[in-house]
DNA sequence: ATCTGATATCTGATATACCAGCTTGCGCGA
DNA sequence: TCGCGCAAGCTGGTATATCAGATATCAGAT
């Protein structure tokens, strides 16, 4: 096997910087200065720089010419893009990956769903969010295309980042299994009328209670 | 108005390494140099290296630690991904366009499409993919969404190095302006059916032609 | 008191210097 | 002749220095 290479400062930084905004430790709009990023975390301005120009094309910081960049900070026209954006690319997802591997897709995304209800039963909430990932994740990973996948990931730390700020509704995880079952449920069946139906109300869900949060944010 | 600031190095090569692999000066799986192309343009290194990273994420090039960059070379894996990705994030653009403002979407279509069809008979083949762009990017400007519309704006250079790479069928041109007018026609009638079937199969004859020209290159 | 403008001090943008890993090939020994 | 090993010269990765733009500050004029 191929032996990994130790990860480069500039890895380490972006993972460091991203995980910060991710977790609300680096405030919305808080200005991010090269030389003090650099100094804190003993490293000089180079793996800073590129790690923070990875972080905006993200989406997780803007950046102005000569002025500096800053953490991004929430619109409401933001979360309906994003939205939209998962709904758009999970759904072309769906139809490449249920065109190439159904089996193996129904397979698969029933197992996660099994494990799913295990963790849920089990009350173990952090189990329950990295399988809800994994559960994105596979749908990519059958689908089998490298772009599609590249362009899903490339946002996956700003869905993180909003999914941190905006509080959920309560009920969001009992609803969001249901939601997750229905949709394996639909893949077993290569249904994909009634998956088109299940993935625009989960997402529509979500963008719903990033709303609502939102406006309890802003008052 | 505000003024517009002069283009960075950064950019500036950039864009000239994008140019080049996308004309072919520079050839598919030759090796670049940070120093060399930094000398060659009389920058330092730091604007370069930058450059060669978004080229990276834009899949012109591929960078292993410690040996270098290398401008990408085709492959038929390649090929069917990239063709699949476009079919993908444009069928779910016309959706999100078609939801949004289906009048403004065909009226401007149906304009490019005539300017298209005057280009055609003036016989002037620039302005004609000079407009073939347009109407995919009209496509994502009604869409509406920024996401979408990085997604799909990330991979044009590598989408336009294919083009440049791979001879065109005769007759691709004919048959391309059909397929943009059936297309404009179904937009018309809003008909996404027959706007999914028609991309499928636009995108489906692109994939072919690139696939053959590939065997012939290859031979 | 307020506006104005020079300037000090931030910032990022770029250049240069230095370090470490990788590749290559030459030379020496078997 | 073949194989091993070492070293030189590549590479990118990182650090540091320098430059130029943006902004905040403060003195002086009105």
């Amino acid at each position: 096997m191929a032996l990994e290479r130790p990860k480069s400062l500039r890895e380490l930084a972006l993972e460091h910087l991203r995980d910060s905004i991710i977790d609300g430790t680096l405030k919305m709009g808080q200005t991010l200065s090269e030389r003090g990023i650099s100094e804190e975390l003993g490293v000089s301005k180079s793996p800073v720089r590129e790690a923070l120009a990875q972080l905006r094309d993200e989406g997780l910081v803007s950046i102005e010419p000569q002025k500096g960049a800053r953490v991004f900070s929430l619109t409401e026209a933001e979360v309906t893009q994003i939205c939209d954006f998962r709904q758009a690319i999970e759904t072309a997802a769906f139809e490449l990956a249920l065109a190439r591997d159904p089996d193996g897709l129904a397979e698969e995304m029933t197992r996660v769903v099994k494990d799913m209800e295990d963790a849920r039963r089990a009350g173990n909430e952090r189990e329950y969010l990295q399988l809800d990932t994994t559960f994105h994740h596979l749908l990519f990973k059958h689908a089998g295309n490298d772009y599609l996948t590249a362009s899903y990931t490339r946002y996956v730390g700003k869905i993180a980042a909003l999914r941190t700020h905006l509080a959920k509704l309560p009920r969001h995880t009992d609803l969001s299994f249901e939601e997750h079952r229905g949709i394996a449920a639909a893949v077993r069946k290569g249904d994909m009328i009634e998956i088109r139906r299940l993935l625009a109300e989960h997402i529509d869900r979500t963008r719903q209670a990033y709303q609502s949060a939102e406006q309890t944010a802003v008052a």
